[in-house]
RNA sequence: GGCCCCAUCGUCUAGUGGUUAGGACAUCGGCCUCUCACGCCGGUAACACGAGUUCGAAUCUCGUUGGGGUCACCA
């Protein structure tokens, strides 16, 4: 079998969308698994679309999801360029072949004409779909008053053309439904079937992974290798990613900009399990490393059904991954997003380390553990509600109380805390409960943390003393109703 | 409407003629417990419908219904 070589082409018109990213992740997977190459091509030729701004976000999300190109923008290649609008000089030559051969016609029929040819057609209200029959399929001589025209594909009319389909199985469309599609426009930008055919020839694509929405596309684009002498790629087409009602996908529904996750702290790893997994099963498995998903990747357990976008389950997997990251690496991802709030420390800060063990399991995301670890570092911001349900007179005596017995613990560390004051409850017959909340809300300004004892132990003992005492004098002033 | 694709718990899925139809998320109950989480234990919950093939169909065939795509000088 000769080596293996996919493409992911998205049009530079917006955001990458997540639905992009996992046809992209697919054809990536199956380039890494066979030791293949992944070409990232850019069909850039709808002008009043494509921006340059779109084209960085692009490339930068795929930098950030770690889908690393071997050709393609930036880095070249040998069969580039990589911008479907430099290479305008290779679609004209392939266009002549056609011409040349008899597969294609020029077609000077304007813009109104062939409106005005749909609306007869639908006002007739003729049964089927509207194909615009042009005049110039069977003309040789050519209008004296204009010479702008556009070039179409002499398309056949009898048989079938049809492909086995890695993941929908065999496919066949009768020809006869087949229209004259354009080729190329008066400008010499190629539309999308043709542009996509060249490039997948000249690149030597050998498997064209695609959604499933390109399902239409594929005849006519077998037809054009057919009319080129050309053997077709293999293709793939995969379920969409709808909305979790079922519709299409859109900013309604969801983050559908795969950056978007990133600035809400989510792990590319996570990006990639979650998106892999929708659509794609390996027995009983849910949660897989990027080396995993390398390694056990299959055409043949993408499934043919479209998936529908599940947020509660992507966070699950977010989740399994923040844990299965080394605590000085989530120290290290956290940063950023603490700068975000405010906080500024370095990846090594040693209280931002020993709180992370114990924020982890509270957090989905980078962002949730920016603000676990928050009370850290600062001031104590506390919230009203339950600053005003703890911080009350009755509970200042054992905060004070609960100071001075700390004071002379040594070591201070989460388990001797547990011990000492826990035994001092007990002597003074005092519920956990009454004291715990009150310290919680004194060394936090919330009222749901990680422990007592592994607060203290992060804060270290004279922040604890200091938090303990502060909180201890505001409840003793706080009047009660 | 024509053409094409699709159909297992609410959701993602396992299943390739013989299973008590399995797992995960979500949900509900319980345990743990200083709060919140984590973790652990358990429950509810699915083969769209109808024919046919077969000793036997979630699995094969046909039809129905339902959903989706597409019918551009967008991709």
């Amino acid at each position: 079998m000769s080596e293996v070589r996919v493409r992911f082409a998205p049009s530079p018109t917006g955001y990458l969308h997540i639905g992009g990213v996992r046809t992209a992740l697919y054809s990536w997977l199956w380039a890494r698994q066979t030791g293949g190459t992944f070409i990232l091509r850019i069909e850039d030729t709808d002008q009043d679309r494509s921006t340059a701004e779109s084209i960085h976000i692009v490339l930068e999300s795929m930098r950030w999801l770690g889908l690393d190109w071997d050709e393609g923008p930036e880095i070249g290649g040998g069969r580039g360029p990589y911008f479907q609008s430099e290479r305008l000089d290779l679609y004209a030559d392939y266009a002549d072949r056609l011409l040349a051969s008899g597969h294609a016609y020029r077609c000077y029929a304007t813009k109104q004409e062939i409106a005005d040819a749909r609306d007869a057609f639908h006002k007739t209200s003729a049964k089927g779909g509207f194909r615009f029959q042009s005049p110039w399929r069977d003309r040789t001589d050519r209008p004296k008053d204009r010479d702008a025209h556009v070039i179409r594909f002499r398309a056949p009319h009898e048989g079938t053309t049809g492909w086995d389909d890695e993941v929908k199985g065999l496919i066949e469309v009768p020809n006869d439904t087949q229209q004259d599609f354009i080729l190329l426009r008066p400008n010499g930008m190629p539309l999308y079937n043709f542009g996509c055919v060249i490039d997948d020839l000249t690149m030597e694509v050998t498997l064209a992974a695609r959604g499933d929405d390109h399902i239409i596309n594929t005849a006519p684009q077998i037809l054009l290798y057919q009319a080129l002498g050309a053997e077709p790629p293999k293709f793939a087409h995969m379920p969409m990613v709808l909305a979790p009602n079922g519709e299409k996908l859109s900013k309604r529904h969801a983050a559908v900009g795969v950056l978007e996750y990133r600035n809400m702290g989510y792990l590319p790893d996570a990006v990639l399990n979650y998106l892999a997994r929708l659509g794609w099963s390996h027995g009983d498995q849910e949660i897989f490393t990027r080396q995993e998903l390398i390694e056990k990747f299959s055409w043949d357990h993408v499934g043919s059904t479209a998936g529908r976008y599940d947020s509660k389950k992507f966070v699950y997997v977010q989740e399994e991954h923040l844990r299965m990251l080394p605590d000085a690496e989530i120290a290290r991802l956290t940063v950023p997003f603490l700068a975000e709030i405010g906080v500024v420390v370095g990846a090594d800060d040693p209280v931002l380390l020993a709180a992370v063990p114990y924020v982890k399991p509270r957090s989905a995301t980078l962002a949730d553990v920016a603000d676990g670890v928050r009370y850290f570092f600062g001031e104590v911001e506390f919230e009203q509600k339950g600053k005003r349900k703890f911080l009350v007179p009755e509970n200042a005596p054992h905060l004070v109380q609960l100071a001075e017995l700390i004071e002379g613990i040594e070591p201070f560390e989460k388990e001797k805390l547990d011990e000492v004051v826990k035994g001092w409850l007990e002597a003074n017959e005092l519920p956990m409960k009454k004291v715990a909340q009150p310290a919680r809300v004194a060394m936090t300004g919330r009222t749901r943390s990680p422990g007592l004892f592994e607060v203290m132990e992060v804060l270290g003992k004279d922040r604890t003393i200091a938090r303990l005492r502060a909180a201890a004098e505001l409840a003793a002033a706080a009047t009660t109703h």
